[in-house]
DNA sequence: TTGTGTTTTACGACCTCC
DNA sequence: GGAGGTCGTAAAACACAA
């Protein structure tokens, strides 16, 4: 709603603009052929086929079949439920192997999917089946999870499949602040309620900044014990936090995913 | 197996804008 | 006043060391 005055009040937090440049056009309009470079990574997932095409008036239409019930109208009515999407083709548990078609950027060393994951025919060691910075997306065995339960009932919290997470994670990657028109398809495509959508991207919003706020006192106690020690150089410091500020944008967030 | 730390959903309080 | 933003927090889900 008043992005425009976040961003300026977060200026430090978002110094660079982080939006697409084609972002004032509807998102939808991004097509296969010209994806935001930024995220080109993400081109070989079907993420404009399912996601960014721009359905007929907005929402379901014919071309626009979503593998996923409609959303709950009301979330506001907690509990399992005959609409709680247990049943719902979200859970489809999602392999490794689904995702193969998105790579981690050579030389990056971050991507969205470990190599190993993205080789279907390679095993995983047991240091890489352990903790990685994807492990949202290897939890498929947590797609069992998500029965629509609520903090009313016996479940507090549902888990996101790797699917509904992988949407929004992209969604968010393409723009950190979703347009009212994408949320309601978000919703729909992933079974989700729009108020889930907006959640998510709250969420992950603070997150980012939490991430932020901690490389930024790395670098300052970096620079504090560079300053007390004994300086044979000159100019570093300079440098350091320049390179401070850069780390401070988003900007260094979406280089994770640039080649 | 269990204890502990981290991450992920979800919410309430409060704020700003239209 | 409603919608959506941040911030702080609760608690489930999860990873991992002992």
């Amino acid at each position: 709603m008043y992005v425009g005055y976040l961003l300026e009040k977060d200026a430090n937090m978002y110094p660079n603009p982080v939006r697409h440049p084609g972002l004032n056009l509807s998102p939808q309009s991004y097509v296969p052929s010209a994806p935001p470079t930024q995220y080109s990574d993400f081109s070989g997932y079907q993420h404009v086929q399912g996601i960014n095409s721009d359905p007929p008036h907005g929402l379901a239409g014919a071309a626009w079949s979503s593998p996923y019930p409609p959303a709950k109208d009301d979330w506001t009515t907690y509990g399992p439920g005959p609409t709680a999407p247990t049943a719902s083709p979200a859970q489809i548990s999602y392999s490794p192997a689904d995702f193969g078609a998105i790579q981690a950027p050579p030389g990056s060393g971050i991507g969205l999917l470990p190599s190993s994951l993205s080789t279907p025919g390679a095993p995983l060691s047991p240091s890489t089946q352990r903790r990685t910075p994807y492990e949202w997306m290897r939890r498929s065995g947590s797609a069992g999870h998500s029965s629509g339960k609520t903090r009313t009932k016996d479940k507090y919290r549902v888990v996101y499949t790797d699917h509904q997470r992988l949407e929004l994670e992209k969604e968010f990657h393409y723009s950190r602040y979703i347009t009212i028109r994408r949320k309601a398809e978000l919703a729909v495509s992933l079974g989700l309620t729009e108020r889930q959508v907006k959640i998510w991207f709250q969420n992950r919003r603070a997150k980012e900044r939490k991430a932020n706020k901690k490389k930024m006192q790395q670098q300052q106690q970096q620079q504090q014990q560079q300053q007390s020690q004994p300086s044979s150089t000159t100019g570093t410091t300079l440098c350091t936090s320049t390179t401070g500020l850069l780390a401070s944008s988003p900007l260094t967030i979406k280089e994770e995913y640039l080649p």
